[in-house]
DNA sequence: GTCTATAGCCTGATAGAC
DNA sequence: GTCTATCAGGCTATAGAC
């Protein structure tokens, strides 16, 4: 890494499996509860090769969420003006809650880092994330203007699409307390969709 | 405190000033992201004082979170078998959201718990936590057998309140982001109160 | 490139004067 | 009861051998 050569397949793979294992110790811990030595242990390097790869900690970390925010936001950027209304936006919140479902360790990386006021992702959120829900709005908006959907306030049905589907990964543990047996992605998926359906049925 | 007299107005107003100070810096920070110093210096106090009324750090963030898992089912635990099913729904989302408005801290302190496993509140969830949702989900049942409400999964409708009301205190900071100028809470209102009609009303 | 050993900082907790 | 001073442990990061 201290050139600036192409990485080698093994320099490829050992950064590879150590941001797996910082993902994992990351999401788990949050940043100041995660140790380079848990993450260490996890990649199966020693702390010090760690550190090789990447010059800290915190660069560990921005790396991760870097990618991170691109690709979350991917579910929402498919969703096409042009499809039919009802059938885009439950098409969206199938997407979303796949994604909770199959990176877990993602959301509440994610999760992680809002809830203690998004320190290190505050510019991105305020421009690209605004920057894209503004543009998503305005699709809705038209919509609920041609009477295709029922008109409720654009950006709160958003959030609210964030929040219940990504409830399920990320307060995982309160979930399975309570239903003690299913999988509650199951449930989940019927619930929501019938709940959005009913919402968005046009009057 | 280590006799086992009645506590005087000065002990009692310190140790209130310590937990409302560990509340502002553990919610903020997570548990392992919080110091004792940072602690002490939001409630005036030196750090060894501190550990004067608490035995540890750990005391300190046990007994926030030992009050705190009452307090905040009581809008649930309000839930009356005896009122009118949607007037009662709403005004536990209601009440819900108002929580999540008044005390974003204990909001956020208990989720900075749960996004990382809940390790010390684990028990209380499977016990407490499931036991009042179990009762409270048989009146639910109760209200769509009976035709008073639509039919959707009960337990998913729990999760669903909890995750649409406390995602405005959890995630405020991704809310303000892409909502710069309104207050997020007033057009929250609205759309959830309009979301539970619509999914609810009887067929 | 990868390791062992260690420097140096931060932080939770204690000692002891007042 | 409250403070100043300090210890002890854990942690990030680096030095240096291989």
């Amino acid at each position: 890494m201290a050139q600036d050569r192409a990485p080698t397949r093994i320099q490829r793979k050992n950064r590879a499996a150590i941001l797996d294992a910082a993902l994992e110790v990351f999401s788990a811990h949050g940043f100041r509860g995660a140790t380079v030595d848990q993450i260490a242990v996890q990649a199966g390097l020693s702390k010090p090769n760690l550190l090789y790869y990447f010059p800290s900690k915190e660069a560990m970390h921005a790396a991760l969420l870097e990618g991170l925010l691109d690709t979350w936001l991917d579910p929402l950027r498919d969703l096409d003006p042009a499809g039919e209304p009802m059938d885009e936006i439950l098409a969206y919140v199938r997407r979303k809650l796949q994604m909770s479902r199959e990176f877990p360790r993602e959301s509440r990386l994610f999760a992680n880092e809002l809830v203690q006021g998004a320190p290190r992702i505050h510019d991105a959120l305020s421009r690209d994330l605004k920057a894209l829900v503004d543009e998503k709005v305005t699709i809705l908006e038209g919509w609920m203007a041609q009477g295709r959907i029922a008109r409720v306030h654009p950006y709160h049905l958003i959030f609210s699409i964030w929040s219940l589907t990504q409830h399920y990964s990320d307060f995982d543990v309160q979930v399975r307390a309570v239903l003690d047996t299913e999988d509650p992605f199951d449930g989940a998926s019927d619930f929501i969709e019938t709940l959005y359906r009913r919402l968005l049925s046009p009057p």
